[in-house]
DNA sequence: CGTTAGTTTGAGAGGACTCAAAGTCTGTGG
DNA sequence: CCACAGACTTTGAGTCCTCTCAAACTAACG
């Protein structure tokens, strides 16, 4: 086991503190440390997503394609966690990808030995369960945002809350990320530019 | 304990299957069966959300006010749950309120108790998760639906696979539930008869 | 039968899209 | 070190969907 492992499994105690130091080190036993390098896959179409994975560093898009667009629907950086969900809950081929747009390094919990240590260990189950909380939780304060927040204001959204994507990302990617088109990004962008100054 | 929270028990055990007889008994020993006349609130703005409800019989809706607008956010009758999510996950105040739109009997799973048994019981906490599983891929699901569709396909789509809601509810909350105003529901419905004749 | 809520119809506006063209950046090979 | 291909970004014009506001119509209920 690595030391990012553990920093990963300490991570996860911190956020969510239910487990003990002997859950903790339960869970750091089964992490999987991975390199990749810019721009490689992560998870292709049709495979199945065999891990919850952590970054430890660097910077990763889900995405999928609809009528032959590439659609982003996520952008992660070091701290955050990627997962396919539909596909890891229900170990079936995804349609949703993953790929680095830099360097990075991740850490994953495998599928079936975190089921296994979760019959084993109560806390566990209760932390898978908080992961799925916060998913869901994040899932429907992004319909909101899609709902009632025009293009503008979306983008002001991510200058405030994640300034770090937006350095780090090509624009596309973060246009379809915003569920817009890279024009009406470019416009929203230049009047926002125009106004602050 | 009624035959209705029996009926309950049996029918979660059926969807999610990981419960014993067991495991089922001692759930359905916490259930609470609800009455509720047309028209009353189950749960009010402000009240922490205490239940996990299963609509054993009748029609709710779940809805918020955002600018002093009502938008309807679920519809539920027989066999559906109903949860605040939020509210209930974290056990702070609702701002999704739950009320009846015909006379309604509920079958209600206590927070509390819920948690205590899924402490002692793992497989009642495998059950936990996957009720939050199903509510992830719903959540995931409508967000596509919303994104991709027109009003005109998400009206097409509740008269096939939802008509019971159509049939039963006032359409100012179905136009809000589709994401739509009444004007455009009222449109979009007069379209869809005349092409249908 | 009148009041009020709910629904339909119409006109007009706005946000975001598409398609098209022009402009800018970047990296590679001469 | 320059030039140019290809990718990315910006700008423009026109369109479409859904919204808002307003008015007419219908239904329901006391």
């Amino acid at each position: 086991m690595t030391d990012i492992c553990k920093d990963f499994a300490r991570e996860l105690a911190r956020v969510y503190h239910t487990l003990s130091s002997e859950d903790l080190e339960a869970l750091a036993e089964i992490l999987v440390p991975m390199k990749f390098n810019k721009g490689e896959q992560v998870l292709r179409e049709g495979e199945v997503c065999q891990y919850m994975y952590f970054v430890v560093r660097g910077l990763v898009r889900q995405y999928y394609f609809k009528n032959d667009k590439d659609l982003t629907e996520h952008i992660s950086y070091e701290g955050k966690m990627v997962i396919c969900l539909e596909s890891f809950l229900q170990q079936k081929p995804t349609y949703l990808m993953v790929e680095t747009l830099e360097n990075s390094l991740l850490c994953g919990i495998p599928y079936k030995e975190l089921h296994e240590l979760a019959a084993q260990r109560p806390q566990v189950e209760v932390l898978y369960r908080k992961v799925l909380e916060r998913s869901l939780l994040d899932s429907q304060e992004k319909a909101d945002i899609m709902r009632f927040e025009t293009a503008s204001d979306r983008y002001k959204r991510l200058v405030n809350t994640q300034p770090e994507i937006l350095r780090r990302t090509p624009l596309v990617f973060i246009a379809s990320f915003l569920q817009m088109t890279p024009e009406t990004l470019s416009r929203v962008r230049a009047k926002y530019l125009s106004e602050k100054k």
